[in-house]
DNA sequence: CCCGTATTTATACGCTTGCATAACAAGCCG
DNA sequence: CGGCTTGTTATGCAAGCGTATAAATACGGG
């Protein structure tokens, strides 16, 4: 009998193991903060053993920046399918758009657990400072060419600088809803924070947009 | 000779002592996230040695809520007394405590780490929670309470969902602009951001605040 | 079928952390 | 001015961290 306590594995390819190792790093942070996502933590939760992350990544901080970039990814990603899907009016596809960032998918405990913790650290991680400067310009690009459409279906075209403040008016609004979505979900109704929000933004604009008390219902 | 390397102190009396910690506190995890807020920094920078912490506060968990709770008062504190600071017409008073919210005092660099770091902890300490969650009712209730003298100066009383509507959607405003302000200051003009949020706020109830464009002149 | 290689595990190392403890000294009270 | 209280320091400890390294295993190509 060889007595061999040595664990039996299977080989995996690299995109798989790199995917689960992001994934059990997401997990960790969202359930315990993200000083819980220790390398031991988030092995032991995808199955593998600690060492095996150094063999992906070149060390912890490759992985957390990696981790978030998935995060930030994800959170776009929804918010573009909004847009994908409605090729109708402006109108249609700006409310579609804030919608899309105040329902279930995205406002969610555990993606608000990521994203609080990633902030934190990247006032102190250049790095991903800037993963997250890439993503959050991406998003207030798109609110300023919407709302750029929306003003012109209303016969109201608008110069380069009312457009950008009325986008930092939205983003701001979005993602103020967001967080106390997020961090208080129980204190709204279902399409609650979605329904403010398109009324907020059409007094913003001064249009109607579908789906808010003040278009024709 | 003694050759002793002890080092001389002066004793403190107890506020003091407590007042200097969490300020040390305060400083580690505004410099360097949360995690940077060891025992041995704070200690050092407070000019004591580690284990005096441990006289003060059953342990670090508890000095970082006191810390935490620090945070919030100031910046409640700063928010009211924009309101003290005038008994003028409740249009002014909206626009001031607006205004106070998105100036140079509130909006920085540091005081969104500490916010950051701890509303990321925040997520798996209840007592954090806890201390967030009562500043946060309180700003809630200021806007909502602003909200109502203003629309009944301009003689359009609203009830109560009404109010709370407005209350959470201005109260996102304000938000989503500070962090915006916090983390990307070098994007924005002076004031910028204040009259951005004067404005927005403005449309939304469809009133005219001081300070915005639409005010006459 | 066996060897070679790349993946994976296991173990150990150095460091830092929060916390406990005991020695020490500052300042008050008699 | 000497003793006592207690604020304060210094030292040590166990646990946990990220990382380095070498052994072991899976699995494809000869």
């Amino acid at each position: 009998m060889t007595a061999s306590g040595r664990r039996k594995f299977r080989r995996e390819g690299e995109g798989r193991r790199r995917r689960d190792l992001i994934e059990a790093t997401l997990d960790c942070v969202a359930e315990n903060g993200i000083e819980g996502a220790t390398v031991r933590a988030i092995a032991q939760r995808a199955g593998v053993s600690a060492g095996l992350i150094r063999h992906y990544f070149p060390g912890k901080a490759e992985l957390l920046q990696a981790a978030y970039a998935a995060v930030v990814k994800r959170m776009t990603d929804q918010a573009k399918d909004a847009l994908a899907a409605r090729d109708a009016r402006p109108a249609e596809r700006l409310a579609a758009f804030v919608r899309a960032n105040l329902g279930p998918p995205v406002v969610d405990t555990q993606i608000f657990a990521l994203w609080a913790g990633f902030i934190a650290r990247a006032h102190a991680d250049t790095a991903l400072a800037a993963v997250h400067r890439e993503g959050y310009l991406g998003f207030r690009d798109e609110v300023e060419s919407l709302v750029g459409a929306v003003l012109e279906e209303a016969g109201r075209p608008a110069d380069m600088a009312v457009l950008r403040r009325h986008a930092i008016a939205i983003n701001a609004i979005i993602d103020g809803l967001w967080i106390e979505g997020c961090m208080a979900s129980s204190l709204f109704d279902e399409g609650e924070l979605a329904r403010i929000a398109i009324a907020s933004v059409a007094a913003q604009l001064g249009v109607d947009l579908p789906g808010h008390e003040g278009s024709g219902r």
